[in-house]
RNA sequence: GGGGGGAUUCCAGAGCGGUCAAAUGGGGCAGACUGUAAAUCUGUUGGCUAAGCCUUCGGAGGUUCGAAUCCUCCUCCCCCCA
């Protein structure tokens, strides 16, 4: 199966430029997806184009992955982009750095004539003056053109500014640099993305006759029109110093049965025949959840390896599973506190604990669990809060014979609002 | 330049002198059910030293025993006519 068969039967194509499909047929093509370093760290919206080259390097192509330390730096008025703040080098180069390190777990940068490469717009396009911009690439695409870009037209009413306006200006350069540098023809990314791509062919087609193509994915979204990769918490991230591999975990475990059909397809890398019996089977007993917890294992054995998988899962079994009291007692502290990584803790006094809290304090004053006492009261009167699993009432009072291991008291806000108190 | 309408608690949107911490809907949070789901149903949704008190209805003053509600000025939005 070839690339571009492949990304079709996993739903991962939008929009797909002709002869793109003959040019992949034809040689080993150079292949590149943008990714802004706003961050040191990706987060899973990311994944997507990062799969996108993950398939293409198994399909024998060379990816490039582009970080924006340049167009970072502007941003794309596609994007519900506020003006982006500038990014000192320094922190840029951090920030690469630490995406390539997150590269490393799916795309091979080592080995053979396609093996992955990064490459960073700053680098050539932080000597390029404004008047050189202006000759080399402003001149050969017309304003007429760039305005019936979608993502400029819906921006024309509000306004934007014409740092903005030129934004796909910088993009369709770095497509033409990598064009002439590294003979790379395609340029891949979201379906937001295709405007800009175009822009990139276009530019190289005026200036060097070349043939460039591009190739888009669809948006991911939820079934429920929410957006994807997003929680309360915020986005989910590939770092565990953000997301916990346990939350990251839990993700993916929480995606509804019609969301997971299509991901599976999307963030996994397993065959046609094992999804298609996958969601057969899923489908015979949905309430196994066999498709998210596959989806799961395999997205969190890539990202944070098997061992952290393992605790994941350990964690989820204590927390959701029939965890009491008692196993919660007898769970030795460095295992615990693994388990409830990236849940917020709160510090306590160990002396106040000693004399004991009462719970509308313990919940709205001495920690942040709840946001006011009356809240506090609430919950409690809702039956909403549980002390290390146990439910609770208005009239408790916190004291010493409910710290685990002698330090934590662990509470629960409903049933998914884990908390740990550390007595200090 | 002239005329008119509006700004309310997270959002939308009632209220137009006391009974208003403010209807209703959405959202949020929680409970039941369940698959750690969806749908549904229920409760809840300013704070506190809690049958009481305090701070909220664009801002500043004023009338009144009493104001989100009336008056004056200010700020910002919208509409109509030139």
């Amino acid at each position: 199966m070839n690339f571009v068969e492949e990304l079709r039967w996993r739903g991962m194509i939008h929009d797909i430029m002709p002869g793109t499909e003959e040019q992949l047929q034809e040689e080993m093509t150079t292949a590149y997806v943008g990714i802004d370093p706003t961050a040191d760290s990706l987060h899973i919206g990311h994944l997507v184009s990062i799969m996108m080259l993950k398939h293409l390097q198994m399909a024998g192509h060379k990816p490039l992955a582009l970080v924006g330390g340049a167009t970072g730096m502007i941003g794309d008025p596609s994007g519900k982009s506020e003006e982006r703040n500038l990014l000192s080098e320094e922190v840029l180069r951090h920030n690469v750095e630490a995406i390539k390190k997150q590269l490393l777990k799916f795309l091979d940068f080592e080995h053979g004539e396609n093996k992955a490469e990064i490459v960073n717009n700053y680098d050539w396009m932080k000597e390029f003056s404004f008047l050189g911009f202006l000759r080399e690439v402003g001149k050969h695409l017309t304003v007429n053109y760039m305005m019936a870009k979608d993502s400029v037209k819906k921006r024309l009413d509000t306004g934007l500014s014409f740092t903005e306006f030129s934004y796909q200006l910088v993009q369709a350069y770095d497509y033409l640099h990598l064009n002439t540098t590294k003979n790379c023809k395609l340029q891949m990314g979201g379906s937001d993305q295709w405007g800009n791509i175009t822009s990139g062919t276009e530019l190289i087609r005026r200036k060097t006759g070349g043939e460039a193509f591009a190739l888009t994915c669809p948006l991911i979204t939820k079934a429920d029109g929410g957006k994807f990769g997003k929680t309360e918490q915020g986005n989910i991230w590939l770092d565990a110093r953000y997301t916990s591999p346990y939350h990251f975990y839990q993700f993916w475990l929480n995606c509804s049965d019609e969301d997971t059909e299509r991901y599976i397809k999307i963030f996994s890398l397993f065959s046609r025949e094992e999804i298609e019996s996958m969601i057969a089977e899923h489908r015979q007993a949905p309430h196994t959840r066999l498709l998210q917890k596959a989806l799961a294992k395999d997205i969190t054995v890539r990202v944070h390896g098997e061992e952290e998988y393992n605790t994941a899962i350990e964690a989820s079994e204590i927390l959701f599973g029939k965890g009491t009291t008692e196993t919660l007692k007898k769970l030795p502290e460095n295992v615990l506190l693994a388990v409830f990584e990236g849940v917020p803790m709160f510090e306590v006094s160990k002396a106040e604990i000693e004399t004991g809290i009462n719970i509308i304090d313990f919940l709205g004053e001495k920690t942040s669990i709840t946001q006011s006492k009356s809240e506090a009261r609430r919950m409690l009167k809702e039956g909403s809060i549980s002390i290390n699993k146990e439910k609770v009432s208005e009239d408790l009072v916190v004291s010493s014979d409910h710290l685990i291991n002698n330090h934590h008291i662990l509470v629960q806000r409903g049933k998914k609002n884990y908390f740990l108190v550390q007595a200090r």
